[in-house]
DNA sequence: CTGGCTGTGCAACTGAGTTGCAAAAATCTT
DNA sequence: AAGATTTTTGCAACTCAGTTGCACAGCCAG
């Protein structure tokens, strides 16, 4: 994903294109899985924790990235490509390994689909496995 | 579950059956779905968060009960009938209401499974619907 | 250039959860 | 049963992530 690409996703996202906004869309870029705002704010020195927080904070209202429990006992933040601008939908499975604590997104592998019972209706899903990624096994 | 029921479970799980550790006990058998530490402390005033958090520590150690991300940003803990001593597995999928921020176990629903790609290794799964509930619908 | 709006950086605050520690309760030993 | 030892409890103090208040800087419009 190019700079021009990004800046196009912040302005289609109608998200003005500030310094820090762009580097933390390229942290996402960068490391292509999801993160949480302690290891943006350790990747990203230079940037105040309160900017991102209300950066993500603003990604999020206007459906730029989405949200997801990152498998410890906190949150995650998902950059969201294929999302309309007003829903989050981009339903694959996410893998969170409990040895180093990443996250990664399992995009070929879409989550199954299961029926409520009556009366409960659905609005999104998350599927998540917890184990060893590769790169920890090694 | 009786009282008695709950003191052998403790028992079993090698968990030493104390007054604070049966109220505990006692708040998930009446809710029937899995409780944040703070929903354990609303029901329980007279029980310090400190116990509270003690008291899960040890609970999670035992394996009588086990960790799930809450929907909204914290986690829960649902108290483990089917687990063995060693292992949590109890595969039923959650349903996470957005509106009065309950999670519900949908115990008839197991969790559907997926193959992973070479290289990841899986632990445990799981599997959060997030929507509205019967009840916050009517 | 000037006035207003948006974004930024620091510091102070907040709230959930944890930890240190001494008192209380339970358990063991003789 | 009395005393010694271990476990549990309750309070207060602390920690840490995340948020908010506020003044200043940067930017665009007239």
């Amino acid at each position: 994903m190019s700079q021009t690409d990004i800046i196009d996703l912040m302005m289609h996202h109608g998200v003005k294109p500030t310094a820090n906004r762009i580097l933390i869309v390229n942290a996402f870029v960068k490391e292509h899985r999801p993160l949480s705002m302690t290891e943006i704010e350790t990747q990203l020195e230079s940037v105040d924790k309160s900017v991102i927080s209300r950066t993500l904070a603003l990604f999020r209202e206007r459906h730029m990235v989405h949200v997801l429990p990152d498998g410890g006992d906190g949150i995650r933040y998902e950059l969201c490509h294929s999302c309309s601008d007003d829903r989050d939908d981009d339903a694959h499975i996410h893998f969170y390994c409990s040895r180093c604590g990443k996250t990664f997104c399992l995009k070929d592998i879409p989550v199954p689909e299961v029926s409520l019972p009556d009366g409960y209706q659905a609005e999104s899903v998350n599927y998540m496995v917890t184990g060893i990624c590769p790169d920890c096994r090694r």
